[in-house]
DNA sequence: TGTACATCAGTGAACGCGCGTTCACTGATGTAC
DNA sequence: TGTACATCAGTGAACGCGCGTTCACTGATGTAC
């Protein structure tokens, strides 16, 4: 009951001051309470804190279950999924500050609770790609892995900007073009003629110029269509 | 000579402890000196730290002009930054907390600063895609300003793995994988036919399903080979 | 070459403020009889 | 229905520690004459 209250407290405080501005005199202030009333409910400034972030890793894995049960396509679940985090973040401006910023760094408990949430949503982002992969969605030469800590660069850095200008940026837009790149870097494509592809004026007169191509050779195209899904 | 000693303590204990975690008296035994010698050389902490900030802000910058002159190629040069950035910041990896952490949130003065050093940066970045564009290995529907943000996002998630798993996280990998998936992504690709795409079992029979091709269908595809470069 | 002075990095003690935390106490709201 | 007691959120004063910063002072290294 309260306890809400004061995680959102906590979390409207980073947004403003970051976490080294949060102090339980402001965190009491918000609530309505005197700064004593709030160790009736946690035992420490520390417990507030790490409460908060828990409550935030909750959301973000429900996240992932409302975008799961969106859709039995991976990547469309993947992309409702990062619209939905793009929107809690939105919400809430404090938490990249609060799972990124330090603090988390400070405490060991921090940061095993960080790291505790942050393997599984990574393996959710895992599964998920997995999945797509399995279903022919997703070329057959990327990692799952990998293709999940990309996932959660195509939000993050959009939500350090938003937070930088205080909110002139517009994380929706910057999601949905990351998203398209993304989702044309990875799909699986019909069939692709390497014929026709030409050297350009810039390109191999350089020393490293040569190495423009290589992305585009390391490239490996799965045999036409993609594997039969199975289940 | 003093100062680069502070600034390299600074971001060795960010590291270590994050942007919470610093205090002169850590500062000044890593140095070597007494808390009161370091006054010498900055008039307060915050002084400190904005040099330190603006040091990690100018090795950057310096990185996307040794990238640049690496090579013509836009591209070739992108790829370059991103392992040089790769680089920076796993040699000094308190990097990620002092520039996105809070404590830029708390005095104007950092913020303003940080401001400054990410659109320089960015506008370089945004400069290097709309030359790729214009050289015709980026596709002409594709936004330069977008993808310049979507390119920190190839390193800053491994960035941020790095650090909360102590280094137990491959960035190196990470960026090039990335970066494969990103151009892969981006560039233009010879000649795409449409024919042969078919649908796949798990595609459109849910409420969303039917989004799932629309990424696909949004792609512009630029006519055949592209423009020629002009300078 | 020697003397007097300026400059400046560094020292250590001390100050003082902010802030997390404690503790005795209050007042309202159930609960037992 | 009324009385006695338990429970518990909340209060406000106070404590005490950490830490940024100051200041008078030292000692070494130039510099002028």
């Amino acid at each position: 009951v309260r306890r809400d209250q004061i995680a959102r407290a906590v979390l409207a405080l980073t947004a403003d001051r970051g976490v080294g501005g949060i102090n339980v005199a402001a965190v009491a202030r918000r609530v309505g309470v005197a700064p004593s009333a709030l160790y009736r409910h946690y035992a420490s400034k520390d417990a507030m804190l790490a409460a908060t972030i828990e409550r935030i890793g909750a959301r973000m894995l429900a996240n992932v279950e409302r975008a799961r049960s969106g859709s039995p396509d991976p990547l469309v679940a993947l992309e409702r999924l990062l619209m939905l985090q793009v929107d809690l973040v939105r919400q809430n401006r404090g938490i990249p500050f609060l799972l990124f910023g330090d603090g988390v760094q400070r405490s060991p408990g921090h940061r095993r609770r960080l790291l505790r949430f942050l393997s599984s949503f990574r393996s959710a982002l895992v599964d998920l790609f997995a999945e797509a992969k399995r279903r022919g969605r997703v070329r057959a030469g990327l990692d799952p892995a990998a293709l999940a800590v990309q996932f959660i660069g195509l939000y993050v850095p959009s939500a350090i900007l938003w937070n930088v200008t205080r909110g002139r940026f517009d994380m929706k837009v910057q999601a949905h073009r990351a998203w398209t790149v993304f989702h044309e870097g990875i799909c699986v494509r019909a069939r692709t003629t390497t014929r026709g592809r030409r050297r350009f004026p810039g390109e191999g007169d350089a020393g490293t110029g040569a190495r423009a191509g290589t992305p585009a050779a390391r490239r490996r195209l799965p045999r036409s269509g993609a594997k039969e899904n199975h289940r």
